[in-house]
RNA sequence: UGUCCAGUAGUUCAGCGGUAGAAUACCGGUCUGUUAAACCGUAGGUCGUUGGUUCGAACCCAACCUGGACAGCCA
């Protein structure tokens, strides 16, 4: 019985036999040799396939095969700078294990819509399979970082009786009877959580209902959000900053394959890694576009083009501090000397990638926070139990949101959120 | 939702008033180190839909459908 094997592992067997389960992404023959180029989740190589080195009738299979035939594959393992891995596995022999005929996503170019139609297949290409092996570090790098710093996960509700933000755009289903509506954010929730556990994370998809059709715009995102009980905004500020650069630094850690593939810049992607980043207040913002020569007034929310600017002013990830209080939710605590804006944050990404984070230190005060949700024109039965909160036991909490496909997009340095979920929920995309 | 752009072979595109084209994939053949392999050959189409203008429409006009980019909104 020789070993099964996955590609990645290929060095550590070389010169010896060993049986791969592979599909064929593309072959190329002669009359006297062929080589099949092979993956199998873990890696990309070829198989060497010598006539004269094998029977008439597996030769014969070889010529006969299509993109993306499933095989076993059985054979040497060689050390070989002809090959861009490095190795290659020389076959004796190979098992036909599922056909494939017309196989869609050809080397060639294709069209977005033709492969997002295919994106069941096109997960199989190279650059999806890059990015979604950078999309699985950035979560373990996520779990690894709340684990190691004390945090408990608490999983918010997805269905929710109530809009958590009190706005539209909500998917709205039924519930026995009842409305009910797909969660927004588990922030709230996190809240109650960080009550009862001092640091909390949710990790989990957020429903928007929006008719945004833009690159930063996912109908069904992720989203991980953060509370810390018995925390200023300050020092969540801090753990915003090392929990990015965390995650870039993972990524330049253990993807540095998938980063090649993607043609991502590295050096640029190790300046993110340099901590503090920058800080500047929403007055200071407004006064950097002014002189920059766009069209912001006080009291307005930044646009696109806007946060573009703002963030092209830095050669890290900026923080926005502290906006007006009309634009932000009814949960965010007041300044302390100031009545028109609110402890906050906003964290933009470089290289026009916008922002990635959005945080608050939450208000403690009953009266204020009713006061809050009442003149939002929300029901303050709804928020009972929130209220609740500041009830018993009130105390100072930050918590923060960072959505997980716009950080995707920023360290892979791609142009669109939908290639950075495996299967995209946008405008018009239900399917597959 | 608005503005702009685009729908022609399985795919990516050219053609822009006078018999529907290329590349690639598929199918058949040649080739012992290929990297988007190369070479020869076959086959492949209600030109998004409907209506209009015209002797004649893939091409001009209108409406609709589908998609994309940008904007608003947001993470």
């Amino acid at each position: 019985m020789v070993e099964q094997i996955s590609i990645i592992d290929a060095k550590e067997h070389v010169n010896e036999q060993v049986k791969i389960g592979a599909w064929l992404t593309d072959k190329r023959s002669s009359g006297k040799i062929a080589f099949l180029q092979l993956r199998d989740g873990t890696a990309y190589f070829q198989g060497v396939l010598v006539k004269s080195a094998v029977s008439e009738e597996i030769f014969q299979l070889a010529k006969e095969l299509h993109q993306e035939a499933s095989l076993w594959i059985y054979g040497e393992i060689h050390q070989d700078t002809r090959s861009k891995f490095g190795y290659e596995i020389e076959i004796s022999n190979l098992e036909l294990v599922g056909e494939s005929h017309d196989y869609p996503i050809t080397p060639k170019e294709h069209g977005v819509d033709f492969l997002m139609d295919h994106r069941h297949l096109w997960l199989r290409s190279t650059r999806p399979h890059a990015i979604l092996k950078i999309r699985n570090e950035v979560i373990r790098a996520t779990y690894q970082f709340y684990n190691d710093r004390e945090f408990t996960k608490i999983d918010a509700p997805i269905l929710t009786g109530s809009a958590p933000e009190g706005t539209t755009e909500l998917f709205h289903t039924e519930y026995f009877g009842r409305d009910a509506y797909l969660s927004q954010s588990g922030q709230l929730y996190e809240e109650a959580g960080a009550m009862a556990f001092g640091k909390v994370f949710s990790f989990g998809p957020t429903f928007r209902a929006e008719e945004s059709k833009t690159r930063r715009h996912l109908i069904e995102f992720w989203m991980i959000e953060p509370e810390m009980a018995f925390m200023h905004q300050e020092e969540s500020l801090k753990i915003q900053e090392e929990y990015v650069a965390y995650l870039v630094q993972n990524v330049l850690d253990h993807c540095d394959y998938e980063l090649d593939v993607l043609g991502r810049d590295k050096e640029v992607l190790r300046r993110y890694t340099k901590l503090p980043y920058n800080r500047i207040t929403y007055d200071e913002a407004i006064k950097m576009l002014q002189k920059g020569g766009l069209d912001a007034d006080w009291g307005l929310d930044f646009g696109s083009p806007e946060e573009t600017y703002l963030a092209d002013q830095f050669e890290q990830p900026v923080f926005v501090l502290n906006y007006p209080k009309a634009i932000k939710p009814f949960y965010m605590k007041p300044h302390p000397t100031r009545d028109d804006v609110v402890i906050c944050a906003d964290l933009l990404a470089p290289e026009g990638y916008g922002e990635i984070i959005g945080g608050s230190e939450r208000a403690t005060d009953y009266n204020y926070l009713l006061a809050q949700i009442r003149a939002a024109g929300l029901d303050p039965k709804e928020y009972e139990w929130y209220l609740d909160l500041r009830k018993y036991g009130s105390v100072p909490h930050s918590g923060f949101g960072l959505g997980l496909e716009r950080a995707i997009v920023w360290i892979c340095g791609i142009d669109h959120v939908r290639e950075a979920i495996p299967f995209p929920r946008l405008l018009n995309r239900i399917y597959p």
